[in-house]
DNA sequence: ATGGACAACGTACCTCGGTACGGCGTCTAA
DNA sequence: TTAGACGCCGTACCGAGGTACGTTGTCCAT
């Protein structure tokens, strides 16, 4: 027994696939630790602290580049490229919320078009989809 | 000349890709004109209304297979049918918004904290994304 | 009749975030 | 010591919605 865990310990402790482990490392999101001439790789805690950031910022909705980045900024202090990722996120996150919004709305106006219609007739939905623009 | 428009002149009509076309034939949303004995087929212009159902139902958040769905539905009257398939699409819609919502105003309090606290000390952002549960 | 543009077809490739698999080598508890 | 669980590595595959490409065949204006 030697210190820090095997893959398949982190993997269970992190609640994660060994091998989105080993994805994140081909993606250089972890660091691969050495290998022990020709042996297993152990893991030091520390990585199940990385593999949680990883996933409370892919919450957040960055992808694993941006996610990446964030990693590497953990470090020292990059406060204003951190802060600037963040705005980007949000405001991509304002455009996609304005646009699905967009889509409810028509949605809900076609459903109660629809209702009100009735059995009767063309179904206003299918007609919306239909109309010339 | 023959009526109804070859695919190059039908794709470019509805501002699509020939291989979109072919896909969506492939996927069974559109049918693919009988061939005129090892010749190329013609298009009639009713496709291009198909198409342009199909990106109109794109807009409103349906996948493909729904949209196939909802073109078999525009013949007859799947009226019931079709509006449990709008409400549905709304209710996940409505899930998606909150989703993002809640992205959204995770980030922007985070960077309020991250400007409040200057350029000293850790930032507040990669703080909480490397916090403990 | 001919040459250049286009069509048909099958298949591979792309992004994104993983997951699965097969053939090995190693580690470890009994 | 040895069986069986696990790790390593490369590669293929998933789904969604297409895009791209190469080969071969066809169409039609000149």
């Amino acid at each position: 027994m030697q210190d820090g865990m095997t893959i398949g310990r982190l993997a269970k402790a992190a609640g994660v696939n060994v091998e989105t482990i080993r994805y994140y490392q081909r993606r250089g999101l972890l660091a691969e630790p050495s290998k022990p001439a020709g042996g297993h790789r152990r893991y030091a805690a520390r990585i199940l602290t990385q593999l949680a950031f990883i996933r409370r910022a892919q919450q957040l909705g960055f992808s694993l580049e941006e996610v990446k980045r964030l990693l590497q900024l953990a470090d020292g202090k990059g406060g204003a490229e951190t802060r600037s990722m963040a705005q980007r996120k949000c405001d991509v996150l304002d455009i996609r919320v304005e646009e699905i919004n967009a889509m409810r709305k028509k949605l809900k106006a076609l459903i109660a078009a629809s209702l009100k219609a009735g059995a009767r007739g063309a179904d206003p939905i299918i007609a919306a989809l239909s109309m010339e623009e």
